[in-house]
DNA sequence: ACCTGAACACCGTTCAAGT
DNA sequence: ACCTGAACACCGTTCAAGT
């Protein structure tokens, strides 16, 4: 029979080689760009040949893919911190789209990532286990915002609307977030929105969604810009260590 | 000398020949999918040669590129119908996103060009004459947000603010209806949001914006959701003829 | 001036041979 | 059981030759 320890130390060994050819590809994302991605490229600058690289991706699109899931595992991270930070349930809803804002500031090349998993050309190309791993982490993802959600209506603070209320709040949550920082990068590139600041423009979409969901206490009530500072200061180290945790 | 007809014709049959190329990528992507589009598919299905094609497109991603240009003019004659339809700039401003979830439902894979050209992966292999005419659209598109917003502003139907207020607003509404677009597609294709409905996701999402930003009528004050109603019924038949004007 | 398609280089992917 | 890298197929891109 084989040792105890065998197949354990086996797995370790995989995932730590795993982790670091992801950490080779965001190497090469990072300082050649997303077009000099190429399975050759990153068996030269890993220490295995190419098959040993198609024992853990599928397809070159299946890098990417994990290092979307990645991403979504460090936001989750995130946002299981953040959300204790805030004393009412606004401040912690306002915490969280913060790692968001955060994340893709400090990490494009990796925001980058999550953006172009959503792809069709890559969809198509990754690995159905990786898919439904992200499916997971997004849902996890998902399950936090909305707990949130459902939270301030039982607080009070939020009222309660007809129909399929929650879900839909925790969609355009994400959508806002999402689109305020997926439109930023190209954007910069193109040279659109050149005076503006994404941490600005995200803090005060939030802003003007939650009050209009009449997320009490509404921005008039409170200086959430304060708040925001707020969390650079106490938040944000904390956070940064989450993010580079493993990375680099 | 040359005739004074010759390159005008020239330039009709170039300009002919390329949005027949175009044509054929769309249906490329339409029914084999993304991953399927490649120059060698391009060129079987077209009636001339590589070396012809790469005459028109620097690159594979150019054709995305290029396909993202013509969804983007799309957009800009939709918008310039659809402004036209609202009686307050409330509900003009609601129409411009009808038109962006309009075209988002009814052409998926044009839409999914707009979201893929805007990755990185794309934007480093697209021409820079495509690019530049890409920023102009959109400068357009966002020049048509803008000029609302300030209208709203000077009727007193939307309180002012602090700082660059206007462009702000126009890049949160961007935000939104891309977010709303972006993350609907791949979250079907996981399995996620399956009991959302885009087209009240995207209506929900722009009231509770434009309530945040006290833009007057509140969707309170006025039922949106009949005009919704009302766009589909009188804007619609326009729009699509629009949309499918030159298409297939 | 423009089109052609063979040619080339590179890349994604596989698999027989090796350990 | 896993690793290797040669081999293959396909794809992106170019360009000498042709019209």
């Amino acid at each position: 029979m084989t040792q105890p320890d065998n197949p354990s130390l086996r797995t370790r060994q995989r995932q730590q080689r795993e982790a670091q050819l992801l950490q080779l590809a965001r190497h090469i994302l990072q300082h050649e760009g997303f077009a000099a991605l190429s399975m050759d490229r990153l068996t030269a600058l890993s220490d295995v040949s190419k098959g040993t690289i198609y024992n853990h991706f599928c397809s070159k699109e299946d890098v990417l893919t994990a290092l979307s899931i990645s991403s979504l595992q460090r936001l989750n991270l995130l946002f299981q911190r953040a959300v204790q930070h805030g004393t009412h349930s606004r401040e912690c809803a306002l915490a969280l789209h913060y790692c968001y804002c955060l994340f893709g500031e400090s990490e494009p090349a990796l925001f980058l990532c999550l953006f172009s998993a959503a792809t069709p050309a890559v969809l198509e190309k990754a690995s159905p286990e990786r898919l439904a791993l992200r499916l997971q982490l997004e849902q996890q993802l998902l399950a936090q915002c909305e707990q949130l959600i459902q939270q301030a209506c039982l607080h009070l603070v939020l009222p309660p609307a007809a129909g399929t209320l929650v879900s839909h709040y925790a969609y355009l949550n994400w959508a806002l977030a999402f689109g305020s920082n997926a439109l930023f990068a190209p954007g910069q590139h193109l040279g659109l929105f050149r005076q503006i600041s994404l941490s600005d423009v995200c803090l005060q979409g939030v802003n003007l969604l939650f009050d209009g969901m009449g997320w009490q206490p509404l921005s008039t009530q409170q200086d959430y810009q304060q708040y925001w500072r707020q969390l650079d200061l106490q938040l944000k180290p904390g956070l940064l260590e989450i993010i580079h945790k493993e990375l680099s």
